[in-house]
DNA sequence: ACAGATATGTCAATCGTTTGACAGAAAATA
DNA sequence: TATTTTCTGTCAAACGATTGACATATCTGT
C-alpha cells in the first residue's frame, strides 16, 4: 500500500493536519515539525496523492499540447523545448499527436477537460474556433490565430519569405520559385509565401509556385519535383516552404545533374538542429525553437495565473534568422 | 462552472446515482432513463471528473512514457508509435524526455507514482534498477533489462549485426569496421556490435571499431570519421550502429571524394521512415517500429490487468530486416 | 506575571465521483 | 393475485488530501 498523510503524520508523531501544514507551507510550523515530518516523509517514502490535492481545489500542474505528428523534426524540437521549460517548472506534458484527425483532436480536446488540465499549447490545427472556444481554459496557440482571447505565437514567416528570397536574388538568381504546402490564405505559414512573392516583385521578377501537399508521401512529391526540374521551364532558385522538401529537391536536383549551387539555388524554412547537423550543405530560414517554446510557455502561465486578464499583445512574432550556406 | 453529475441529474429528472450507474454501467436502468442522461449529458456538455473517478478507485488512464530525447527521430518515431496505440485504447501519454540526466529521470518517476499513471513505458535508463522496482507500477522496458520482474522489449540487435555485416561481406568487403557507440556489455544495444564481430569472425576478417559516443556533437563526431577516413587503414566497409551516424560518415565521404559503394560500402541501422524518406540511398537495418510499440503497449495492458501474473517470457526480442539500399 | 506571538491539535466540511445497503414502485411472469 | 424481476430513489461512506474554525499549550519579551 501506497503510504499517505495519515501514515506520515503516525510516523512523524503529529496530526494530519501538521502534515498537511508542512507540505503547503500554511500557518506556524516549528522548524523541529518541520523537520520530523519529512524525515517520516522521506522514511516512507511519501509521495501526496496530486489526484486527492487537485480534487481538492489545488492545480493539476498539467498542461496538454497539442501538435500535428511528433515525426517531423521541427515540431520534435519544439515539443521537446516546450517539455523542457514545462518541467523545470514542475509542469507535466500530457503530449497529444493529433495528426490530421480532426475526430482525434476534438476527442483529446474534451479528454485534456476531463483531465483538469491547466492549459493546453495547441500547434496543430484542424479544428475550428468554436470548439477551442467551448472549453473555458487556457490556451495559447502555435502558428493559428484561434480568435482575440487566444495568443498566438509564431515564427515571424512573412520576415523568413523575405530574407529567403532576397538571399536567391542576391545570388543572382532570375527565375524563382516558390515551393511548399499549398495554404490557405490566412494561415501565419502562407506568409511565408507572402514575403517570397513581396520580395520577387520588388526585384522585378515574377512569381511561379509549385505547391505540394504537405503531408503528401515524400516519394510521390520526390517525384513531383523531378518533373519540375525536367519540365524545360527556366529555374534558377527555389525557396522551399520547408527544409525537408528542400531536401527532396537537392536529391532531385542531385540525381538530375544539375548543379546546386551553380545551376540552381535552393533556400528552405524551418531550421532544425536536425537539419542543421545532418545536412549542413543547406541554405535555410531558421525558425527560433527555444523562443516559441519559451514563450509560448511563457504566455500560458500568464493566462493560468490570470484567465480574465486582457492580452498586453495577441500576436507574437518571433524574428527568424537567415542560415547562409552552400545551396545558395 | 463546468457542470457535475448532480447538474446532470437534476437536467434528467432522476438522481444522482442513477447518472453514475449510467455512466458506469451498473445496476439496472432502463432504456428511457439512459436516453434522458445521454441527452443530459450531451446537453450540459457534461465530462466526468476524471480525478474525482480516479481518486474513488477507477484507473487514471494515464501512462507514463519516458524516452531519452524525442528530437532523435529513432524516438520520435516509436514514441509517435506508442501514442497512436494508447490513444486508441483511452489512455493518455504524459511524455517524460529524460535525457541523459538521472536527476531527471528521478523526478519523473516520482512525479509519475505521485500522478497515480496506471504503467510506466520505459527507454531512457540513466537510473538503476532499484530506483525502478521501489515504485510498485506496472513497467514494460525498451532496450534495457531492469529486473526479471519487467518485460523487456527490444529489436534482435544481434541479428540486425549480423545481417548488416554479411551483406557488407557479401558485397566484397575485406575491411569492415563497426563505427559505433561505446556501449557497456550487457545493454542490448551492444548485441549490434556482437553480431558485428560473430559474423566478420566467420567471414575470416578481422574486427574493428572506432567508437564514437553518441551524445557527442555531430559536427566532432563528423571530424572524427573524416580523420579516420583519412587516417590511411584500409576501409572498404562500415557497420553503423545508427543511421545517423551513418549519415555522417556517407557525407565524410563524399567530402574526401571516396566513392559509395565502390570503394566504401556502409550500412546504418533503426531505419526510421524519415531517414528511409529522405536518405533513400541509405543501406540499413530497419527496427520494426510499429511492432516494438505494440509489443510494448500489449504487455503493459497485460501487466495493469494483472500486476502479480508471471510473465510468460521476460524477454521480447522482435526481427530486424536488411533494408538494401545503393551505399552497399 | 501577563500580553502577544508562535506552535500544535481536534473536528468537520469540502472537492466530484463511486458504490453498497436498503426501500419501495413498476413491470413482467407465474 | 401472488411472486419475481426490473427499475429508481435516498442515504451514507469512502477515496486522499486541504483548509478554516476553534481550543489549547508553549514560548517570547516586558
Amino acid at each position: 500500500m501506497r503510504p499517505k498523510l495519515t501514515d506520515v503524520a503516525e510516523k512523524a508523531g503529529c496530526s494530519p493536519t501538521t502534515v498537511s501544514r508542512v507540505i503547503n507551507n500554511y500557518g506556524y510550523i516549528s522548524q523541529k515539525t518541520r523537520d520530523r515530518v519529512y524525515a517520516a516523509m522521506r522514511e516512507l517514502n511519501y509521495q501526496p496523492n496530486t489526484l486527492a490535492r487537485s480534487l481538492q481545489g489545488k492545480q493539476t500542474k498539467m498542461i496538454g499540447v497539442i501538435m500535428p505528428s511528433i515525426t517531423n523534426p521541427f515540431f520534435a524540437e519544439l515539443v521537446a523545448a516546450i517539455e523542457d521549460k514545462l518541467e523545470v517548472d514542475g509542469y507535466k506534458m500530457l503530449l497529444c499527436d493529433a495528426g490530421q484527425d480532426s475526430e482525434k483532436e476534438r476527442r483529446y480536446l474534451r479528454m485534456l477537460e476531463a483531465n483538469q488540465v491547466d492549459g493546453i499549447i495547441a500547434g496543430s490545427h484542424n479544428l475550428g474556433i468554436e470548439e477551442y472556444q467551448r472549453y473555458g481554459l487556457p490556451i495559447v496557440s502555435f502558428d493559428r490565430d484561434l480568435s482575440d482571447q487566444v495568443p498566438i505565437v509564431t515564427s515571424d514567416n512573412y520576415q523568413g519569405g523575405c530574407l529567403a528570397t532576397q538571399a536567391l536574388v542576391d545570388a543572382g538568381c532570375g527565375h524563382i520559385y516558390f515551393v511548399g504546402n499549398p495554404v490557405k490564405t490566412g494561415h501565419p505559414t502562407s506568409r511565408r509565401f507572402d514575403g517570397y512573392a513581396d520580395t520577387v516583385a520588388a526585384a522585378g521578377l515574377t512569381v511561379h509556385t509549385a505547391r505540394s501537399a504537405f503531408y503528401e508521401l515524400p516519394a510521390a512529391k520526390g517525384r513531383e519535383l523531378r518533373e519540375l526540374l525536367t519540365s524545360g521551364r527556366k529555374i534558377d532558385g527555389v525557396f522551399c516552404s520547408d527544409d525537408l522538401t528542400a531536401i527532396l529537391l537537392l536529391k532531385a536536383a542531385k540525381k538530375l545533374g544539375i548543379g546546386v549551387p551553380e545551376d540552381l539555388k535552393i533556400v528552405g524554412f524551418d531550421g532544425t538542429q536536425l537539419v542543421q547537423n545532418y545536412v549542413p550543405e543547406l541554405a535555410t530560414i531558421v525558425q527560433p525553437i527555444p523562443d516559441l517554446a519559451g514563450t509560448l510557455v511563457k504566455l500560458l502561465y500568464e493566462r493560468i495565473a490570470d484567465p480574465e486578464k486582457k492580452l498586453a499583445q495577441n500576436s507574437y512574432l518571433l524574428p527568424v534568422k537567415l542560415l547562409r550556406n552552400q545551396t545558395v
